[in-house]
RNA sequence: GGCUGGGUAGCUCAAUGGUGGAGCGGUCGUUUCAUAAGCGACAGGUUGUCGGUUCGAUCCCGACCCCAGCUACCA
């Protein structure tokens, strides 16, 4: 049996979820979910990026300690999943002191054995909203970062370990440019191609203490620094399946199948990673799955802007498969794309209780009253499923089985079973049958709940059910 | 500023170097098995602007305008 890893990226949680997180949520659960179905042992993680800084921040500014704080941010999206009824085999938590500082810990070691690990004393210019450096060439005209505008920026002047990306820029290139390490889709593979070529800097991976307010995993062999953010981090994706406690476990699943992540952070993963993998002499991922983002009017979900979506009372209001419907269905993962609520209903209405939840309804109907038998469950998948899921264009793979709603439709009112009786009547049910469990059967890894209402439904005698959407006034 | 993506019917998007398509919404007709659902029909949008290449461009080239994103701690 072929084994697939696949993670989601481990969500910051110094705020809230929003809607973005639970696109990734069940874009991620989908692919898992395929995989699964076509047996498939898989794995599927996600966890809590819990020691960054601004985490740190975050808790001081809520007044509480920082481990309650992470621990019941992380907690919030991790309830978020389940509402979704997206299914994470591994949480894993960064702030787990027992299971991944230890393997934070060997990784920094196999990359200070291979002489990619150096200190310096680096003098930057520090965002104290960003808690990062910056160079003059990534500031505005003003000085400020893009991310703060306005806000100065402090001179600041300590000691750190670095890492040696510079090294594997020729060896990024390569593996990039062949697909070795794929990244999809296309345009941001070139762009990360020609980032690369632009050349590449050492980047810090420690901090002090005291800058790190002793919060996070500590440099080996250094008690006076913390391990930095994306070296940590990214190293979630190997901690959770037992990096550097458990052996067997970790060689079973790693390297990852697929990395699923947002467009913001793809340089951490087409890059850093990938370099930090090669240094440490480990495996590499075998593909980058990049999507874009949502959008509100047009613009970006922020802070700033106020304008950010909360998927939980959308959960609640409208469940999990509506929803899930709605972001795999209507959004193509590689362009931005706007969420609202009102399109949202419209779509539920339109798709879900006039065309899926319709058709049901009508189907077992006419077996209803005729106590039609059902033949075994029709158990193909659609040629636009699996290449839906090859490419990652989880829309393309829903229009193909709402065209499989329509042309069910379509057969209904062309022969008008409720004018016929005896053999011919049944000859059509039977067609209509094997169509919606052909449905049912291929909704599966998208609407799982409500393919496991259709399937029993349409085996055995045929009954009638109570809406499976309801239609929204 | 640099880089990326995009500007096509009310909305969301697709398409090809050769008389501009789909879905949704809307309008009209029709059916009754079904969730006031289904089916059928209709929709005239100077395909961002200006030039160029071409027998011919929405799709190729150039310039420009507009929108969004990334710019090293964003799903």
């Amino acid at each position: 049996m072929n084994k697939f890893y696949i993670t989601n990226a481990i969500p910051y949680v110094n705020a809230a979820a929003h809607v973005g997180h639970a696109l990734e949520f069940v874009q991620s659960d989908a692919i898992a979910r395929y995989h699964r179905l076509k047996g498939e042992d898989v794995l599927l993680l996600c966890g809590g990026d819990e020691n960054a800084l601004k985490n740190v921040q975050a808790a001081e500014e809520a007044g509480v300690p920082i481990q309650e704080f992470v621990d019941r941010n992380t907690q919030a999206f991790y309830d978020l999943s389940k509402k979704l009824n997206v299914q994470f085999d591994v949480w894993q938590k960064g702030s787990d002191k027992k299971t991944h500082y230890p393997s934070s810990q060997k990784l920094w070691e196999l990359c200070d054995k291979a002489g990619d690990i150096y200190k310096k004393p680096y003098k930057g210019l520090y965002c104290v909203g960003c808690e990062v450096f910056y160079t003059k060439d990534e500031l505005n005209k003003k000085g400020e970062c893009y991310e703060h505008p306005g806000k100065k920026l402090e001179e600041v002047s300590e000691e750190n370990y670095f890492f040696k990306l510079s090294s594997y820029q020729d060896k990024l290139l390569k593996l990039i440019e062949s697909d070795e390490y794929k990244i999809i889709p296309e345009f941001r593979k070139n762009e990360m191609l020609s980032l690369i070529k632009s050349g590449l800097s050492d980047f810090s991976i420690s901090r002090t203490n005291e800058r790190a307010k002793n919060w996070g995993v500590p440099v080996p062999g250094d008690d006076s620094q913390r391990i930095y953010v994306w070296f940590d981090a990214l190293n979630i994706y190997q901690s959770g399946i037992g990096f550097g406690r458990d052996d067997e476990k970790y060689k079973k699943w790693w390297p990852a199948d697929v990395h699923v992540i947002g467009k913001g952070i793809i340089r951490f993963h087409a890059i850093y990673w990938p370099a930090i993998l090669l240094s440490a002499g480990l495996p590499l991922p075998k593909t980058l799955f990049v999507h874009e983002y949502f959008t509100v009017n047009g613009q970006k979900m922020s802070k700033t802007l106020g304008n950010i979506i909360d998927p939980t009372p959308l959960v609640e209001k409208y469940g999990a498969d509506p929803l899930r419907y709605y972001f795999l269905a209507k959004f193509s993962p590689f362009q931005d794309g706007d969420f609202s609520e009102d399109k949202f209903r419209e779509v539920y209405n339109a798709d879900l209780a006039n065309g899926l939840g319709n058709l049901v309804a009508r189907v077992a109907k006419l077996c209803e009253k005729e106590n039609f038998e059902a033949p075994d469950t029709y158990k193909v998948w659609c040629a636009d499923v699996d290449k839906s899921f090859e490419e990652f264009k989880f829309n393309e793979g829903l229009r193909g089985i709402w065209q499989l709603i329509a042309e069910a439709d379509q057969l209904i009112n062309a022969r008008e079973p409720w004018k016929l009786a005896g053999e011919e009547l049944s000859k059509v049910l039977k067609d209509l049958v094997k169509r919606v469990q052909e449905i049912g059967y291929n909704l599966r890894p998208f609407l799982p709940e409500t393919a496991e209402k259709i399937l029993p439904q349409f085996s055995g005698k045929i009954k009638s059910a109570p809406p499976l959407f309801p239609r929204l006034q």
